[in-house]
RNA sequence: GCUCCAAUCGUCCAGUGGCCAGGAUUCCGGACUUUCAAUCCGGGAAGCAGGGUUCGAUUCCCUGUUGGAGCACCA
């Protein structure tokens, strides 16, 4: 039987790195055993998902070159490939049916409010968060009439007891093992009638025919669910393997709070599929010569699942950063004039409109823009000394405005853009300027130097060595917080 | 709290019952270069702890420790 591998995204938010891992996985997988590679989106929740997340999915594994044989927008003889298609087709719902019917799954009457309270009463006593299964025993008759006269309800699995569940993972050197105890009655069918992921990927992987399921070790946790579920619906279960996750830095599962995990995040920045392919294949695995940069068909060509290192791989920048360099660098002489007049164009596109009043002939833009381009700027040291104020007051003034610019960049929920940066500044000059009621007369006279026409030209000049610049909040967020803040401090070196 | 998984330089990845523990990245130094980058050369940097098994354990086993994941009508 030919190998059938997927990748089985849910379309909220935006295109993960971890679905271009997990993905390329079994996409070498597959190609390695010359098998398919299937695109399933996992849209049952119907308060999360998006078209537009979805689309987003298709766009990024192109981008990727991760193409898949079967999948929503590409089409197989399997599909429908998005679920919510296969939910109106009734599918989930016969085979939680076939479940009630042969006494391995029950209806479950519980509101949100009962389990809540369940769950509030587990912690506090400290017992397993789990189902306490009031409903289990529920004559089928009853439970039928309740559900017959309109009572919400979802179904529940019949998990067994106990006993033990056993499975070898090829990956682990032990057999995965868990006692049926520690595992409670998963909700199979939602009381929207729609299928919970468990339900919904055991069916449709058994339904497309997947050979080998290649996924996260998050979810080593519900195999023995998944097993069961395939045994019960008399399937054949594929094989599961379980990979370790990404990490960030301090190896918490990676996250978008300490990570770009936006996949369009390393396209607009710049990156080549290519080099993020690379970086993405040397996260657990290797090439077998120690080879480090390798193209996607040579991946495919060694890739040996066995070989995959479960241990989760701390997600590196840096090392992506210097793969880049690798293949940029080798980029033929047309594309990579391509790429540069790419990153060319995006810069000129953000930044001509704040020059659109001041210019009279196109080439003003070129001494114009300069600043939003250099590396650095060398301001005159008179033109950083603003009227009224003596030397040491402005090193003063941009000292304190360097540190609150800092702090704010660096701050969880920063927005570095015009209004934003406007709001923070303006407040900033409101809170400064009023002196303490028990200030010191030096702290009274520095409060004064808060001024809002001084402490802009000060920015101004100081970030752009001009006196003149488009709107001072534009041109902060365009040079950017990093630049900005390293401008200032050179500004205060002028100033000694 | 309960359950599961993992453990080699800071990070990624090799490897072996007797290794000088190897490569990459990062960092530092040098060469080349007008400079920078690239490139090349060199340096620093690891086997979680304690017990076994064994003539010998980084490698096999156990316990602990540490880290991670899961415990939803989310996937």
């Amino acid at each position: 039987m030919s190998v059938r591998v997927r990748i089985a995204p849910s379309p909220t938010g935006d295109p993960h790195v971890g679905t271009a891992y997990i993905g390329l996985l079994n996409y070498c997988f597959a190609k390695h055993h010359g098998g398919q590679f299937v695109l399933r989106i996992e849209d049952t929740d119907q308060t999360r998902c998006t078209e537009a997340s979805a689309q987003a999915i298709y766009a990024s594994m192109k981008w990727l070159g991760l193409n898949y044989d079967e999948g929503p927008d590409v089409g197989g003889a399997r599909g429908p490939y998005i679920q919510s298609e296969r939910v109106k087709l009734g599918l989930y719902r016969k085979y939680a049916d076939q479940l009630v019917a042969q006494g391995d799954a029950y209806y479950c009457f519980c509101t949100a409010r009962e389990l809540d309270g369940m769950k509030a009463r587990q912690r506090a006593a400290n017992e397993p968060i789990m189902y306490d299964r009031r409903h289990r025993g529920l004559p089928p008759a009853e439970a039928q009439a309740r559900a017959a006269a309109g009572e919400p309800y979802v179904v529940r699995m019949k998990a067994p007891l106990e006993g033990e569940f056993v499975y070898r993972d090829r990956l682990r050197k032990q057999p995965v093992v868990k006692g049926w105890k520690e595992i409670d009655d998963q909700v199979l069918l939602k009381s929207d009638g729609w299928p919970t992921y468990h339900l919904a990927a055991v069916v449709d992987d058994h339904l497309m025919a997947i050979t080998h399921v290649i996924r996260a070790e998050e979810w080593l946790n519900s195999l023995p669910k998944h097993i069961w579920l395939n045994e019960k619906l008399g399937f054949t279960p594929p094989e599961y393997v379980h990979v370790g996750l990404l990490r960030n830095a301090d190896k918490s599962k990676i996250s978008k709070r300490k990570n770009p995990t936006n996949l369009m995040w390393y396209k607009a920045q710049g990156f080549m599929p290519e080099a993020l392919l690379n970086f993405l294949a040397l996260l657990g695995h290797s090439h077998p010569d120690g080879k480090e940069k390798f193209g996607l068909e040579e991946m495919i060509a060694f890739f040996d699942l066995d070989r995959i290192n479960v241990a989760g791989p701390v997600f590196d920048l840096a090392k992506l950063r210097h793969l880049q360099g690798q293949w940029f660098r080798e980029l033929p002489p047309e594309r990579m004039r391509a790429e540069v007049h790419r990153a060319v164009d995006a810069r000129f596109d953000a930044l001509l409109p704040l020059f659109k009043e001041r210019m009279a002939f196109g080439g003003d833009f070129v001494w114009q823009a300069e600043p939003f381009y250099a590396d650095s700027v060398s301001p005159h040291a008179d033109d950083l000394v603003p009227k009224g104020l003596d030397k040491a007051q402005a090193k003063w003034l941009l000292e304190q405005v360097q540190q609150a610019l800092k702090a704010y960049a660096a701050g969880e929920n920063a927005v570095w853009d015009a209004p934003s940066l406007e709001a923070f500044i303006r407040t900033l000059i409101t809170e400064r300027s009023q002196p303490a009621a028990d200030a010191t007369p030096d702290q009274q006279a520095q409060a004064k130097l808060w001024q809002p026409k001084t402490l802009f030209m000060l920015l101004r000049v100081a970030s752009t060595g001009k006196k003149e610049s488009p709107p001072l909040f534009d041109t902060l967020a365009q040079i950017g917080a990093l630049r900005v803040v390293e401008r200032l401090g050179m500004a205060q070196q002028k100033l000694r």
